[in-house]
DNA sequence: CTATTTCGTCATGGCGCTTAACAAATTAGT
DNA sequence: ACTAATTTGTTAAGCGCCATGACGAAATAG
């Protein structure tokens, strides 16, 4: 007996399948899932073996899920070892696929992922839909899906779901956007505009950016803290590996922490706001570029040629991010801050004097900081392996539907 | 189907008993135990259709745990509704009780807690701690255990536990002080010397607080921010009722969360820490009173009696916790913030600056902010819980010892 | 070529919950 | 007062799921 870990009432919340034998089937069928997809081909042996099960449990949770077409017999193993080799599982690459789109500023994005994880269409419309209204904007995107869907069936894959990325908070329905300030969306129930033949779910892109991470990151610890920013300046918090929603679905809105509590007055209503000084409307004036015109990508391409005025701009963010970030790791006490999203692309300017800011006022006590391998494509993948995972969680739900 | 939530690999950390037949059979005697410790006394059939079992099912489960001491049956109900009227079940009061300790700096503490949650036996030993090395304030914790396990055992309880509550930093082996300041501890491994025949966890005394205001509060949601405050400034993060303990155990670590970052320096190499602002020291300090000579109770006794200077130091305080709750409720959109410990006493002169802070910066955002009806006896009363909740969560693990 | 090892399958069994039926204890209706 | 209806708790039979143990198959080691 190891520590206590006390949960929430056992009926409450969090146990969602029943505890009779059917739902003990479901978990050990998902357990199976889960253990192939993450180490690769293996044998049912080894699966039992990894999992605590007989061989020839196992056996008979494979052969049902190989029915299913969810896992796929590779044939015999390479034999290197003694004794007979066995036979390698794989999970399937014609059956399922989880549907990803993404609600950018300047930018519609789509695309399918097979249960391996592998990208398999894909499809991005460019041209800005900052203040156009919900209606066309998701009839293309309707269009786009579709077109994504058909191609994925050529390939042999059907739609388990869709997942759609948004720049803005979405309430904890997974339905409804409250607030999308760079879209000038207020309270859309998006899952009422969008195909109605596949279950749709909506959230925040950095939410969908973290879980990117977590899921396809190298090396991503259990617990982080995830920091993106496009416009506004967006946060995930990854507990023990589940991503942390808040009662409202809110939770790691990093850009309205304070930062210098008398400083500038803020949209929000506060004063000296995190977005205040690493916005990046913030970040553009103090660099002497004027808002609107630019984005992003000028100050990288801008910091990379040495100017001088949008290096001094990057280390003042770099010092408001860290001065936000220490409240932040002494609050969660993670393993890692990653930078993803457009900060992953700003990082070598952005990082000394962050971390030098959170060493100094953490003494000690400072966790790593990585960048973001993924980038700009957090949140569309994110969201398209949200539904994969789905599948893995409870593939028994799945099973009935070819 | 609602929100999918995503967790980790079925088979990492999360999942403590394996999913056969065996490890269904003691979760639903833990799902009987939680039901009718929740619920008050409660029939077979009302357990029954509560957790989504037969009531022949129900039956087995309940034989076996009258069997093992941890249910008692009441007798018949008052019959009111039509029907046979059931027998009632309760939560045995004479079986296994959880014993907790709280070393502070100026007391120690021991009770026994049976299952129904009533505190059965209790000892306070006044007398300052600060600078005493470990061994003989053990020593006589020691002894006071002791006292209190005998004088539970001639009431027909046994020990099944022995929770510490400590003023420090523990760290995640649930055993090990790092650091408590106030104590002048680093690094002393107390499971060492503690009894060994009742295995001890050891853990801040503010994250026991914040588990007693979830168990023992009334109304206290499943997602909250507790704050507390004996010396510095402790907090603990509770997320869909479990507590969030961080990498290194440090999680909820408030104190020193830049406040103003240009302000005074700290211990801890920052400038501007909360603690700086709103702890013990700072705000007798401010007051006008010697720190060391006087401690919280002074405050609040001086404050009753309408002392300007401690109202003005206090609604400071105030603002700047107001300040650093900003940050954490935008990062982590609890469903309230709840003040204890000391702060609980002081809660009438803080809370208006506290609130009007917190307000002011989120806009219409803002959570509820209570206070702790527990007050100082959270940190002892959450302790000798966490090991009562420990049996509720696996009653299979104690039904072996008598 | 034989012994050994490992894999996948099959038959058997145990365990735990469900189903269905029943006696017991109460209320509602005549 | 007596019957019908309702609810409780128990019992026996049944079924699903995993464990156990034995077996043939397919590889390596000597």
């Amino acid at each position: 007996m190891t520590t206590p870990l006390h949960e929430a009432h056992p009926s409450s919340p969090g146990r969602r399948l029943p505890d009779t034998q059917q739902g003990m089937r479901r978990r050990n069928l998902a357990r199976v899932m889960h253990t192939v997809n993450a180490e690769g081909p293996l044998s049912r042996a080894a699966v039992a073996s990894r999992i605590g099960l007989t061989r020839a449990a196992v056996s008979t949770l494979v052969d049902e899920l190989i029915r299913s077409g969810l896992l796929e017999e590779l044939g015999p193993e390479r034999p290197g070892r003694v004794g007979r080799p066995g036979s390698s599982l794989a999970v399937s690459g014609r059956g399922p696929a989880g549907i990803g789109a993404e609600i950018g500023v300047d930018h519609l994005a789509v695309c399918a992922v097979d249960l391996r994880g592998t990208v398999r269409a894909r499809v991005v419309r460019h041209g800005t839909n900052r203040g156009r209204p919900p209606q066309p904007v998701l009839a293309e995107l309707t269009a786009l899906v579709a077109q994504v869907v058909a191609e994925a069936e050529r390939e042999g894959l059907w739609p388990a779901g869709l997942a759609v990325a948004v720049p803005g908070l979405v309430a904890r329905d997974t339905r409804t956007v409250v607030r999308a300030p760079n879209l000038d969306w207020h309270e859309v129930d998006l899952g009422a505009l969008l195909p109605a033949d596949l279950p749709p779910t909506v959230d925040n892109e950095a939410n969908f950016g973290s879980l990117a991470e977590l899921w396809l990151g190298d090396d991503t610890p259990l617990d982080f803290l995830h920091v993106s920013a496009e416009i506004g300046i967006g946060g995930a918090v990854v507990v023990d590996g589940r991503l942390l929603r808040g009662t409202r679905g809110f939770a790691g809105e990093l850009g309205h922490v304070p930062v210098h509590p008398e400083g500038p007055e803020c949209a929000c209503g506060g004063r000296g706001c995190l977005e205040q000084y690493a916005g990046e409307e913030a970040v553009l004036r103090a660099a002497g570029l004027t808002p609107g015109e630019n984005r992003v990508e000028v100050l990288a391409e801008r910091a990379a040629q040495g100017d001088k005025e949008v290096h001094r701009a990057l280390r003042d963010a770099g010092t408001a991010l860290g001065i936000a970030l220490t409240g932040a790791v002494n609050l969660l006490d993670p393993q890692a801050v990653v930078l993803g999203g457009a900060l992953a692309a700003l990082a070598p300017w952005l990082l000394p004097s962050l971390e030098l800011e959170l060493a100094r006022r953490s003494a000690g006590r400072a966790c790593v900081v990585s960048v973001s391998r993924l980038g700009p494509e957090g949140p569309l993948l994110g969201a398209a392996h949200s539904v994969v995972r789905a599948v893995l969680d409870d593939p028994a739900a799945v099973a009935g539907r070819t």
